[in-house]
DNA sequence: TCAGGGTGTTACCGGTCAGTCACATCTGGA
DNA sequence: TCCAGATGTGACTGACCGGTAACACCCTGA
């Protein structure tokens, strides 16, 4: 390990907050940027600005705090979503697109893809608390994806979506093993591909 | 930790062959299962009926290990692909289909997915050696689907091959947060649906 | 017979980790 | 003003980690 962890790291939480707050907010970024296994918690704690001991009051486990942050990465993620929906309300074809462009976005600025998928990579014994989670979550954005491909009116919306959620988590996934430029065109291109090939009238004679 | 890894664990080696090739063996075994971070070498060279002594005589560094076994990794996989064009020399069609039969099997087999994507989450230094292999191999994968396509004459073959390409890093890593059942039939689907739409003529008026 | 390389054994080093303890300090509300 | 709960501090435990040292052993090939 060249430099050490957390060693004059931004910032990641106004010292104004409340402990709990910034502890989790720290634990985030740094978990997201060097993974759970390798953020260790004294680390975390210092980071923001505070101590192992309050960060053991509000927390029973390192665990406890992986699932915490999973939780509010999820709950953001889903706002994100909801914010797509209220935007384009009556217009689900003009959502599909508005979320292959967030999408799009996420893959180049997330440079370590999906937090929770890589998680479940690093956490691998099956019955970890933290996989129920991330299952949880990834089981309630297919679902998202499924009734929006419907609300579109795209043929075969189970199959439109399935293929959706397997680009994107690729799309996410390969940021890690190639350029932002690759993956992220190569899923808009591939996304875009998809919706028009489903949305294209097979009842032709 | 419920229970201490490498404990009462298959052996993966005869112990016949030499020390080395059953250290690579044992390592490629327990890195998979349990992540690269998780699993310690003398948990390795004991489950490998060895000693850390002659594992460091063989490599330098934990790191050096996990690199061969990285690399072997990629061998294996390479010499299946090309089985694939062996197998179906002059068939193009026939071994891009059974190339999406392989993947499905391989999802379905492999509960964790791809040892060198996981890697590439746990190592997340983006100077580390590793990862310049797991690169390498992505990039040579990606040239042989495209090389594959191109061959089967799908229609913009550079497309459809990285449609095919993110649709099996994507399944391989949702096979982690889903069943075995979802993410194996959504990707042959999928697949197939993709195979499908760069078949067909777009060149009707 | 002997030499030498590969191997096994044991103990050890310095460092890091998750988690705990006792005690001091601060702060906000009654 | 005073009290209680939240927070800070530093030392500590026991376990594990990657990596090394010293020495004994065994097999092969000359």
């Amino acid at each position: 390990m060249a430099r050490k962890i957390g060693e004059s790291e931004a910032r990641t939480a106004p010292a104004t907050s409340r402990p709990r707050d910034r502890i989790v907010a720290t634990a985030r970024d740094l978990f997201y940027r060097h993974g759970v296994k390798s953020v260790g918690v004294e680390t975390i704690a210092e980071s923001a600005g505070t101590n192992k001991m309050t960060l053991y009051r509000h927390f029973d486990t390192k665990d406890d705090l992986i699932a915490e942050c999973v939780q509010q990465a999820m709950v953001e993620g889903f706002a994100e979503l909801d914010q797509l929906t209220a935007r384009h309300a009556g217009d689900p074809m003009g959502e599909l697109r508005a979320w292959i462009e967030h999408a799009t976005c996420q893959i180049v600025s997330e440079p370590r893809g999906c937090a929770m998928a890589n998680a479940a990579v690093e956490l691998a014994e099956e019955d970890h608390p933290v996989r129920r989670i991330i299952e949880d979550g990834k089981k309630r954005f297919r679902e998202y994806l499924v009734e929006l491909c419907q609300r579109a009116g795209l043929s075969r919306p189970d199959l439109a979506a399935d293929t959706l959620m397997l680009l994107h988590e690729g799309a996410r996934i390969s940021r890690q093993s190639e350029g932002v430029q690759g993956s992220s065109e190569r899923f808009k291109s591939a996304a875009e591909g998809v919706i028009a090939s489903f949305s294209e009238r097979h009842d032709k004679p």
